[in-house]
RNA sequence: GGCCCCAUCGUCUAGCGGUUAGGACGCGGCCCUUUCACGGCUGAAACACGGGUUCGAUUCCCGUUGGGGUCACCA
């Protein structure tokens, strides 16, 4: 049987780091086994679901580099959901009710208020036809449950938590459609599941307890339940589950110049036994990647490590990845030179402009100034070459008898403008011999 | 409040009765580089607490404390 996973977000919003890892793990999972990342769009709530989210989350996941071997849209498959609706309510599996949001949320609050678990007292289970044709004299529509088999224990095994066990009693029977016919989560999801004949479910702890509710449905449908595992969630670097980590988007990781490969080696990671390795790719991360392997305990994510990684990550990726992003006319050999003092692709600018000038030198004292009138003769004298950073500098030791600190220092900043900086050793042929012995002659 | 999960260096974690408690990231030092960075070497750093069980608990059991999740006509 060939695995098939899905990531099925919710056009509400755009992709976030939870979402994201929840894409990558099950891409991962797909990769590894030779099978298939579907992408379903969970639009079944036409209010809140915007088609310019959709997009952004196609282009999130393309940028990820994480592309899915379908999609689908629950929007658009609203006549499945009829067919297997009529099915359970044939077999007696969802019933009508009658309460609102309000009544309910009341009916909760009096049990919670006792010291009692919430859970819905089936009042809708108990109703007639007659009361059910009295409701509809008045132009009341129920909305519908699905019930639950209070006989039948629910368990399965966890592909991290374990062996499971649900007792069904302390479970409320779920709404999963409402008055006016639209769908809730919960059954299309496992409709859908069936019908994309998705083997492994892979998903955030927080749905565990749907897990127990939705194991029963696949049972009324007839069909057997995908493999589940379920992650423990990230929480932000002080503890709690923070608002910021949750709205840590795209937009925000991509504006503070991270790049897809950093963000993917550490969530690849994060929270497993594995160490986070910056210069794996996602093959070898797909490769490596198991669910045994998984924490049960939530993990902190630290953005301070994100920017550390991305750093890691800048300071190996070839110019062929990042070409378009660096500045017009910057040259492999260029972006070699400066690659390993980034931080982020965007600081190449800052470093590019070193080598294409103007640079601005600082005020130097007159002997410096006279050390470096002799520099710029040196070296408008001397054979360019292979290295002529050595030459220049082994040549100036000889003449002027000065080494270390007061030999160096001052090439650097006349030439670069800066106190520290990439190598000299490869800067300086980028900057060029007309150049360079400009640069000396106009900071004296 | 009920139910579920969890508790080892700062962080992610290995450990499945007897270990000098291991690794990775970060941090300190040294080397390389006559700068910063990169790289190499090296060091400091942890079993939440209280009871049991046992010849012996980080490891097994109970409790306390603490953390996370869930109990929606959100997904």
């Amino acid at each position: 049987m060939t695995v098939t996973t899905r990531f099925a977000p919710s056009p509400t919003g755009t992709l976030h780091v939870g979402n994201i890892r929840a894409a990558l793990h099950n891409w991962l999972l797909a990769k590894q086994a030779g099978g298939k990342f579907l992408l379903r769009i969970d639009d079944t709530d036409p209010e809140r679901s915007r088609e310019e989210h959709v997009t952004a989350i196609r282009a999130d996941l393309a940028w990820l580099g994480l592309h899915p071997d379908g999609e689908e849209r629950q929007s658009a498959r609203f006549d499945l959901y009829e067919r297997e609706f009529a099915r359970l309510l044939e077999n007696g599996r969802v019933y009508r009710c009658y309460e609102t949001a309000q009544e309910l949320d009341l009916k909760r609050k009096v049990l919670l208020g006792r010291g009692l678990p919430p859970i819905y007292d089936r009042a809708g289970l108990a109703l007639t036809e007659a009361d059910h044709a009295a409701r509809a004299a008045v132009g009341e529509q129920p909305h519908w449950r699905f019930l639950l088999d209070s006989a039948q224990p629910i368990e399965w095994t966890d592909g991290i938590r374990g062996p499971q066990h649900f007792d069904p009693k302390q479970m409320s029977d779920p709404v999963i459609r409402r008055a006016d016919g639209s769908w809730l989560y919960m059954l299309p999801s496992v409709i859908d599941d069936i019908d994309m004949a998705i083997t492994d479910v892979l998903r955030g702890e927080d749905h565990v307890s749907n897990t127990a509710t939705q194991s029963q449905m696949f049972t009324a449908l007839g069909a057997a339940a995908p493999r589940f595992a379920h992650e423990a969630l990230l929480t932000g670097a002080e503890g709690k589950l923070s608002k910021r980590l949750g709205s840590l988007g795209m937009v925000e990781l991509r504006e503070a110049g991270i790049e897809p490969e950093a963000l993917i080696a550490l969530l690849a990671r994060l929270g497993t036994s594995d160490p986070v390795d910056p210069s794996l790719d996602s093959d070898a991360l797909a490769a490596s990647f198991t669910l045994a392997h998984f924490g049960r305990a939530p993990a902190r994510f630290d953005e301070t490590e994100l920017h550390r990684i991305n750093a890691a990550v800048v300071h190996h990726l070839p110019f062929a990845r990042v070409g378009h992003l660096l500045p017009a006319g910057m040259s492999e050999a260029g972006w070699e030179a400066i690659q390993p003092n980034l931080a982020h692709i965007s600081e190449a600018a800052e470093w590019w402009q070193v080598v294409t000038g103007p640079v601005t030198p600082p005020e130097f004292s007159d002997e410096d100034r006279a050390f470096l009138v002799t520099a710029a003769e040196v070296l408008a004298g001397q054979e360019w070459g292979e290295s002529p950073w050595a030459t220049l500098t082994s040549a100036l030791k000889q003449v002027t008898g000065r080494k270390g600190k007061p030999l160096f220092l001052p090439l650097r900043q006349a030439l670069t403008g800066h106190d520290h900086g990439p190598e000299m050793a490869a800067l300086l042929p980028l900057i060029g011999k007309d150049a360079a012995v400009e640069r000396l002659k106009a900071a004296c």
